[in-house]
DNA sequence: ATGAAAGCGCTAACAG
DNA sequence: CTGTTAGCGCTTTCAT
């Protein structure tokens, strides 16, 4: 119980005094000890254990110039989509001595070119910003603030930032050709919101395209189980003889073969069920998910490092293009 | 275009030497507009939009004795059991003008404390751990360094540091009390790994307090989709005739509900299958899951709470309990 | 209403 | 090996 309770925190100036060193020894216990007399640094080092010294970060921010801070605007953290990759980034920063801030956007562009000023007025060095249609607000803040920002699961490599990511339309048209493979002809395309998510969008553009001539039904949903299990309702009523369902997203997929289960539809016998992610879970559903493999855990490794780099060495990183591949598991079958 | 792209980032001084003001002129702009001449602060503000000027954080940090920063240290992100908090905690903190950092422990103490440690450093001015059972290390980072911290996931309102949770081992206990009234005697409890994770530890003492002189054996697995399959498989095995399934968190038993229709054991009619947490997706699993609902996103919102208050206004906050019960669904019915 | 100047806590020359 | 001292970028009295 050394705790002085009531006095304010110890700063280097008080080290040195009660160590009776100056503060530029004290300093060099802290940052390059084996310059510093062996003797000089126990009694320097016990002084500030006894104090319960701790380095203000901001003086050593103002100093080096840098805060370790990077920050990552996401649109929520409310399903597996994102956090598995926000878990990995935050896993790879660490290595590289950097912490990570984050911003949850809901998909809200005014939303996310605020947080993208609140990151920036922390001090961040760099930011993660998800896909690739923001606001000119935003894109306005980043550009001044000439901060090292990667764009994540889009790859684009003609964007203007470096992106680090699938892509999605490429992700959508491999789903679409399994299903033609199997002889399907009508399909029900559930998706998520559309207002500032162009991974979907571009989802359904590939989804469009591969698709042309088919008979293709957009069912616009909540991004979510629930939303699946919506969809599928609303499907039954609209379209009953539909011969797949394809879920942009394995979450809304997950809604969609509960739902199709509890109503007694056999999947894949009476229906074709295919998506894009390949979660953890996705594996395990029943029956297993078909679906096309995003490799979110690696894209959160990749773009940390991207971004580390661009930080550290102020090298701007290439973008990066993460391959997806389709899955083929039990929800998908020839069309009989 | 303003952009000068090779020049450093203009300070104060910048600023006030082309608009031709001191520096205090222009801080004050910054802080108090209302008590600079019109005039001048619209020449200044023009300036400090041309320069693209913007205030170091590190700076203001070091005057103002701020960071308005705040660190979370969470198990993992890699499933919805935090990432749901941690979703809320950030929404609710932003509300404060208060940014968080993520870091993630693996449930490892050890690195629990060394995240700790980065987190003081880069200088959060409080701090959320996961749970109440910590190393001598932790303990001993948070004591010294004095920094408000409040504990989640876990109430207990004799802790040295506030909780904000839920009691899991009345969880368990709710749970169980279910099963009995049901008619259940022998159960099958599903739950991950111990070391390091007191929530699990709190819910199988409940559990076994509850069920006791009944029969129950326990499988540990791994915290995730499947690790619920896999322990379905051992238990099919091991005890086939059990009558009810128990997993201490909602994530199995995704995987055990999936494994047990795949294997063609029909939940609820031959087995009952129980859980902690209620996920989004348990109201629609099939069929949809009975479980505790444990109020994740509000116990974000509810910490956050605290530990802003406690930060910005220097009050400890109480312990805040959050009730959980228990959600009847379809995977539990009475023993025939 | 505005300016001069003294710090905030620390790092990094530069001397000894 | 250790001390002196000049900043880092900004806020904040205290004058004017």
């Amino acid at each position: 119980m050394l705790g002085n309770s009531k006095k304010k925190k110890p700063n280097l100036r008080d080290v040195a005094r009660t160590a009776e060193v100056s503060v530029a020894t004290v300093s060099r216990v802290l940052n390059s000890p084996d310059v510093v007399n062996k003797a000089t640094r126990d009694r320097v080092e016990g002084v500030i254990a006894q104090l319960g010294f701790v380095r203000s970060a901001a003086a050593r921010a103002i100093n080096s110039g840098r805060t370790r801070l990077l920050g990552a605007l996401i649109p929520t953290l409310d399903s597996d989509i994102f956090s598995l990759t926000v878990n990995s980034i935050e896993q790879t920063l660490v290595e590289h001595g950097l912490s990570l801030i984050v911003a949850t956007t809901d998909d809200d562009p005014e939303k996310e070119a605020r947080k993208a000023q609140e990151l920036l007025d922390v001090g961040v060095e760099g930011i993660f910003v998800t896909g690739v249609d923001h606001s000119d607000a935003l894109n306005d803040i980043l550009q001044r603030s000439r901060v090292p920002t990667v764009a994540i699961s889009f790859y684009d490599a003609g964007y203007h930032l470096p992106t680090v990511g699938y892509d999605n339309r490429v992700a959508a048209e491999m789903a679409c050709a399994h299903l033609m493979e199997l002889g399907h002809a009508r399909v029900a395309v559930v998706h998520g919101p559309l207002s500032g998510n162009d991974r979907t969008q571009a989802r359904i553009d590939g989804t469009r395209a591969a698709l042309a001539g088919k008979s293709c039904r957009l069912y616009e949903t909540d991004l979510s189980v629930e939303g699946g299990v919506k969809a599928v309702q609303q499907i039954m009523q609209d379209t009953p003889r539909c011969d797949a369902i394809f879920c942009l997203s394995d979450v809304m997929a997950f809604g969609v073969l509960n739902e199709l289960l509890r109503m007694g539809v056999d999947v894949p016998r009476d229906l074709s069920v295919i998506s894009i992610h390949d979660l953890p879970a996705s594996e395990y559903t029943f029956p297993p998910l078909t679906t096309v493999h995003l490799p979110a855990r690696q894209m959160g490794r990749k773009a940390a490092e991207s971004l580390a780099a661009w930080v550290e060495h102020d090298v701007r990183p290439d973008p990066v293009h993460l391959a997806s591949r389709l899955v083929v598991r039990g929800s998908t079958r020839q069309r009989s």
